[in-house]
DNA sequence: GGTAGGATGGGCT
DNA sequence: GCCCATCCTACCC
């Protein structure tokens, strides 16, 4: 499979939920290397107390604040970034966490850059693999998903997925909501 | 097959 | 000082 275009601002300019599930299927492009979104969590403004935007606008929430379309890459548990697209209009809260893609291209690069993967299934099937097999890191914090070397393409050729939700993984707040969206039966992901 | 525990540092109270 | 949107290893069935 080939990339198709480059996914509009207005793509991420709506709620939150929207974003997440039709971000499954998506192709996620950094540099020399490419794969398919089958998992992803979505962060809302207001009174999700497990969003990072909860307590309002500081140096690091500020992008997720900020237009839609651009990237939020934060340091967890001091040893791993992880990848969120932000969403809703400017000046509305709400983001989207990558947790897991399916590997299509570069996939040599990102063995390099996994060296503890044995198996394809394990290169990116989790928050933090994602970010290590893709080489993103804080340096893409704020970057636009729009331009550049950190987009998302629409598939050539597109694929009918079955949607899974479950509540979000590693939270402790708001801990039973329904956010967490997967590609159903899809061996990549971090978890069925 | 499964899970408990440790690594490790930034953000915020 | 406490809390993490995680991953890997060791160890145990």
């Amino acid at each position: 499979m080939a990339f198709g275009r480059i996914l509009a601002r207005a793509f991420y300019e709506r709620s939150t939920v929207e974003v997440a599930k039709d971000l499954l299927g998506k192709v996620l492009v950094h540099g020399p290397a490419a794969g398919i979104i089958v998992e992803t969590e979505a962060y809302l403004g207001g009174d999700d107390l497990a969003s990072h935007s909860a307590r309002g606008v500081t140096d690091r929430t500020r992008v997720i604040f900020g237009p839609p379309g651009h990237a939020y890459v934060y340091l967890v548990y001091g040893m791993y970034e992880c990848l969120n697209m932000v969403a809703e209009p400017e000046g509305q809260a709400g983001c989207v966490l990558i947790r897991a893609m399916e590997p299509v291209f570069g996939i040599e690069h990102m063995r390099k850059l996994r060296p503890n993967a044995k198996k394809l299934e394990d290169l990116a099937s989790g928050p933090g693999k994602l970010t290590l097999a893709l080489g993103i890191t804080r340096a893409q914090n704020g970057a636009d998903l729009t331009k550049g070397g950190l987009v998302v393409r629409a598939p050539l050729e597109p694929r009918r997925v079955e949607i899974l939700v479950t509540p979000r993984i590693g939270i402790r707040h708001c801990a039973d909501w329904p956010l967490r969206f997967v590609v159903k039966g899809n061996r990549f992901v971090s978890k069925q």
